[in-house]
RNA sequence: GCCCCCAUCGUCUAGUGGCCUAGGACACCACCCUUUCAAGGUGGCGGCACGGGUUCGAAUCCCGUUGGGGGUGCCA
């Protein structure tokens, strides 16, 4: 008997690690570190043809991404499922001993036809009493008592199941493999899980794995059953239509605080009128009993919006941090034109302009690029102003020998524009598309400063060619 | 079909019988700021699914209806 709880996170490696998982493993997470508790990880690789090694180092990766971190003190595993068969194997045929399974050799177009028969659903306990003593081609089913099974949940209450509802469901399959339901519950009994955390899909095996836990003679754990995630249209987030790898967030940028602060709010709300809150206190915080009963819509504008808070809220020493895998990796521009130095000139003015680190390349490429890359469109549409050449020239030939600051930049092009009796924010156009060839992106003048004269004139007289 | 869960703005939520004329956040709209775009500021739009009870009083408790979701495998 143990008084430290025992939460445990139990995802099977059958593909990218699920944003689901996530919330449910963050979840488990919060509630272990605040209770002074233990977070199990467990790999339920029970199901060998959907297994793949790679998916245990994707989930440790992610769980780490999230900051649940496999060397901390608190946090126990990986174990296998796959390594416990034997135990597995031993409570079946322990249930068998105890009357409490027996032995069953329809297939499953026998349990149909006989279905049909009577008119029920599924299989109706036919082998009961036929005395089966085990071998090829049989499972092991387990005997479901009679009466009822109320379940204790921390985030829906009592859920009382008719026993009669249930059918007696297999334990071993006809090769001998345990099935999940006895598998996750000896494991569960073996690593004294105290608190079962997870997704509301799995309420419906509650009840039989209560009952699992009974036969076996020991008291269930407590158990939580948490709502699921779902898209737009309200459905479950299936890894076929939806966007739910955790990595793919990853890879666009998303900021692991924002990611993290973001699920624990599906279902949950800190206290207070912000949901931007420090991990510590969400720590403190979080419970069970003040986790929503139904299902949240896994919203991507809001974690990005989300995303948006915590890198302005970033250092710019840590943003530039942050920026410099990101531009390692882009094919924007040669990686040998790239400059750190010139970075972290223009950094604090993309920082309250990107939503995602993705989005960096792009808002600086402009530095790093021999020519911008002109978009077309962005040409077309300011070059066609009649003062277009004019502004070109004008600038080239004030900036020629100027004083080579943002103020005096600016400065030069506000008199034009005055004179001309035009706006600035129309007279800048041209000259921005001859730096960065768009429309839209950081302060211009303070750009140009970064640029340099040099290479601001080259521009200019580049463009103002191009114009003909 | 059967079992189970759920129901507050479009979305995520606060709300645990009177503090609710229902609060915040995202999204959206407007205005301000402004060298583009953002950021920031101000304001706006918008909700207790419906019907019965219980109560002096209900978003909050009970029942029903409707609507959603999950499960129903020799998957996990």
């Amino acid at each position: 008997m143990t008084h430290v709880p025992r939460y445990r996170f139990a995802p099977s490696p059958t593909g990218f690690f699920h944003v689901g998982g996530a919330r449910t493993a963050l979840y488990n997470w919060a509630l272990a570190l605040r209770t002074g508790g233990t977070f199990v990880l467990r790999i339920e690789d029970t199901d060998e043809s959907r297994n793949s090694p790679e998916w245990t180092q994707g989930i440790i990766d992610a769980l780490s991404w999230l900051g649940i971190d496999s060397s901390h003190p608190q946090f126990e595993g990986p174990y296998f499922q796959s390594q416990n068969a034997e135990l597995h194997v031993a409570a079946a045929h322990k249930l068998f001993e105890q009357g409490n399974a027996y032995w069953c050799d329809l297939s499953a177009e026998q349990i149909q036809a006989r279905a049909k028969e009577t008119g029920k659903q599924g299989y109706d306990g036919y082998s009961r009493d036929r005395g089966l003593t085990g071998g090829p081609g049989q499972v092991l089913r387990f005997r479901v008592p009679t009466g009822s099974t109320v379940v204790h949940d921390l985030v829906r209450g009592e859920v009382e199941f008719a026993n009669e509802t249930i059918e007696d469901f297999v334990l071993l399959r006809s090769n001998g493999s345990p099935m999940f339901l006895l598998a996750n519950v000896v494991d569960d009994i073996e690593m004294k899980v105290s608190n079962v955390v997870r997704a509301e899909e799995h309420l419906p095996n509650t009840p039989k794995q209560q009952m699992l836990w009974d036969a076996l003679g020991h008291t269930p754990p407590q158990w939580a059953h948490v709502p699921v995630l779902v898209n737009e249209q309200r459905k479950k987030l299936s890894k076929r239509r939806d966007k739910v790898a955790l990595e793919q967030y990853r890879e666009e940028g998303i900021l692991p605080d924002a990611m993290v602060n973001y699920l624990m709010t599906l279902g949950w709300a800190p206290a207070g009128d912000t949901e931007i809150v420090p991990w510590s206190s969400m720590v403190e915080e979080f419970r069970l009993e003040d986790v929503n009963h139904s299902p949240a819509f896994f919203d991507i504008k809001k974690l990005a919006s989300f995303n948006g808070d915590y890198i302005r809220a970033l250092s710019l020493q840590d943003f530039v941090s942050a920026s410099l895998p990101v531009l390692a990796a882009t094919d924007a521009w040669p990686s040998s034109r790239f400059s750190a130095e010139v970075y972290e000139k223009i950094a604090p003015l993309v920082q309250t302009r990107v939503v995602t680190m993705s989005e960096v390349p792009v808002m600086v490429d402009f530095l790093f690029l021999e020519d911008p890359a002109i978009d077309q469109a962005a040409w077309d549409k300011t070059m066609a102003a009649e003062f277009a050449a004019d502004v070109l020239k004008h600038c080239m030939s004030e900036f020629a020998s100027c004083e080579w600051n943002h103020d005096a930049l600016k400065t030069i092009l506000e008199s034009w524009t005055e004179a001309k009796e035009l706006k600035l924010g129309k007279t800048q156009a041209p000259i921005r598309v001859a730096m960065t060839g768009r429309t839209v992106g950081p302060p211009l003048f303070e750009s140009i400063e970064i640029l340099g004269r040099d290479e601001t004139i080259r521009r200019l007289q580049k463009s103002l060619s191009r114009l003909g």
